[in-house]
DNA sequence: CCGGTCGATGCAATGGTATTGCATTGTTTA
DNA sequence: TAAACAATGCAATACCATTGCATCGACCGG
């Protein structure tokens, strides 16, 4: 209500502390999914182990999901308010821009269903779109 | 004919060298995609960079495609003969076991056809599924 | 109110992978 | 044969991720 930052903290069973509070909002308010890298600039004065250490926490509470995108580190996105720590509920295609680098959830593509050969036990599907985003692909 | 391997590399318009030959036959022999360090412990005596720009120059010339399966090295597998470096024909599913860390390419199941928002210009997609092989699935 | 406990934080150090620079070697070409 | 070029090998570097350890601080039992 007063604190929905950490209401949300909450509700995934997180201890709100100053600095999850600030690495939430910064993924909020950002558009795109955020590497470790990203968020430790945001938030200049921020200690980047703590921030890896608190990505690795929201990504076992089920806050966020990490996104292999082949730029070399991972990118992290908010998760879909039905995802829980043991089933990532918000399972969608990701696009990642080859020339600025951005990477996008785009909920609106799910990752289609797969018949696999027989013996393959699931865990888990990534599917990542290279190319040029919107943007990009307009200013050329 | 008499030399197959070589003829390969020069379909590609890849200059044979014994390197070259070298790596390509461990390419071939292996049923499962190859991190550059899988390489190198084939090939025990061979230099680790060479391995590297080897590899880069098999990708570049489209014998080989890249496959980031998010175990933190990048994979090598051969490519259909009808890929070039342009285009990259051969695409299908990669699955990434979670316990043995082996990575297999899936030629039976094409990468299917997505329908992204408007203004996204394609240029490649990567679909890795993680779980269990049916080797490590059946040996629980 | 006090001391103990535990989680969170910050700094340092380490591990792993990818990449570049540069000298050397070996082959092709003029 | 000499120059030009490609390939190789060793060294050094650049990142990114992860771990160890000491410290800080909130919380709890007494
Ligand atoms: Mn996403
Ligand atoms: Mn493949
Ligand atoms: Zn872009
Ligand atoms: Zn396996």
């Amino acid at each position: 209500m007063a604190h929905p930052l950490e209401d949300t903290l909450i509700a995934r069973q997180i201890t709100p502390t100053p600095m999850r509070l600030l690495v939430l909002d910064v993924l909020q308010k950002e558009p795109t999914a955020l590497s470790l890298a990203d968020v430790e600039q945001h938030l200049k004065h921020a200690d980047r182990i703590t921030v890896h250490r608190t990505l690795k926490t929201f990504t076992d509470k089920g806050l966020v999901h990490r996104i292999e995108d082949g730029s070399g580190a991972v990118k992290f996105a908010l998760c879909a308010p039905a995802c829980t720590p043991e089933l990532h509920r918000d399972l969608h295609v990701h696009f990642f821009c080859v020339r600025c680098r951005e990477t996008a959830c785009l909920p609106a593509v799910p990752v289609p269903a797969l018949a696999l050969p027989g013996g393959y036990q699931v865990q888990e599907t990534s599917l990542v779109v290279k190319g040029h985003c919107p943007r990009c692909a307009g200013a050329v």
